[in-house]
DNA sequence: GTCTATACATTGATAGAC
DNA sequence: GTCTATCAATGTATAGAC
């Protein structure tokens, strides 16, 4: 293996190879799934030989678990951000707008993760009830805080934050259906989604 | 073929046993994804050998279409029921709780339609753009009518349809993330999802 | 109609030349 | 470091006995 035992220091070449290949891993496995990805696949995209990927990766496993174990943060980063200080509904619409625009620039990553919690979270299922639980329960008490404090209508915490998580990845999962049934280019959609979100939750959050 | 050529009757036995294989091939396409199904797992599924599952359908993708073309008919169903003559909001209400309930009672459809919506729709493009089109812009001029009469706040039509999908859907889909995430019994869940989701659309078709 | 046995293709991973 | 060749395992589908 290149990048480990005796020699430690990874070469630029080396590090860029290995980034040239998770992307390409990423297109596939996004695309077809774990299983439905083979290696020949993933090198055909990166324009290498199969032999070759496997000299920068030990197996197929290897790579997807690197690509989901990245994913997770940039997952996780969006709803760290929203600050129990600021003005709640402007927080939560902010949030809104920071995951629709997740959605439009990575649908790769989008799309990775859906196929593995489709699939029942095999590999992931330790990081759901770990941290991704213990980072909704932080924010719901915040939320139910400013409910608390009349700051906003009152609702299930838990609840909007999956409606914030389907509506949103919604644009990037079922990319095929939505264009299949608007049609527009995908700018269009996007700016579309955006106003109706903002919509729909500022709704909920100050009804009477 | 048992189903096909010189005999046309379909026996009672025949009819049990392709609904037996189909129920099993639903199990397992809707959990792993159609290339990470094999006809091993569905034979063992339905506790039959593999051979005979292949006497009955004639290959793997014959079970994957049979079972894609059944889920759609009841897919477009509920929509279907939403009427224009009832009230607008108990109307669209009443096509979310009835959404909710097919990812409730159906989760196994539910999956087995994300899987193939992920993986770009390579068997039912056709019917997004036809069908379901079709289907959706009909209703998308209903509400707008409501709109116009002032019976609902302005919404973008298609993007509340998707919202409806998207939200209603995920607690199948993603059923793996709201346990680990909430932890309750799947009937409190879906209690839960039921209240929020009617408040959400209601406040965002009734807001002033 | 249902089974065992097997043909044939695909694919993950390794060996060894260069 | 990268390639060709290849192994072993898996998986779709068929042949043929019963």
């Amino acid at each position: 293996m290149a990048r480990s035992g005796t020699t430690k220091k990874v070469t630029r070449i080396q590090r860029e190879k290995t980034e040239a290949i998770l992307n390409a891993a990423l297109d596939v496995f996004s695309k077809h799934g774990f299983r439905g990805s083979t290696i020949d696949m993933i090198a055909t995209n990166a324009q290498l030989s199969k032999p070759n990927i496997l000299y920068y990766f030990d197996s197929k496993e290897t790579m997807h678990a690197q690509l989901l174990e990245r994913m997770l943060e940039t997952w996780l980063e969006p709803l760290e951000q929203m600050s129990g200080d600021g003005d709640p509904v402007n927080e939560i619409c902010g949030y809104v707008q920071r995951k629709l625009e997740m959605a439009r620039d990575y649908p790769r990553e989008s799309r990775l993760f859906a196929n593995e919690i489709l699939q029942g979270a095999p590999h992931i299922i330790d990081q759901l009830s770990g941290p991704l639980r213990a980072l909704t329960d932080r924010k719901a008490v915040v939320i139910q805080r400013w409910i608390d404090e009349g700051k906003l209508s009152p609702v299930d915490p838990y609840h909007l934050i999956f409606s914030i998580w389907s509506t949103t990845q919604h644009y990037a999962d079922f990319d095929v259906q939505v264009q299949a049934v608007l049609g527009d280019a995908k700018n269009l959609r996007f700016e579309q989604a955006q106003v109706h979100l903002d919509t729909m939750f500022r709704a909920l959050l100050t009804r009477d």
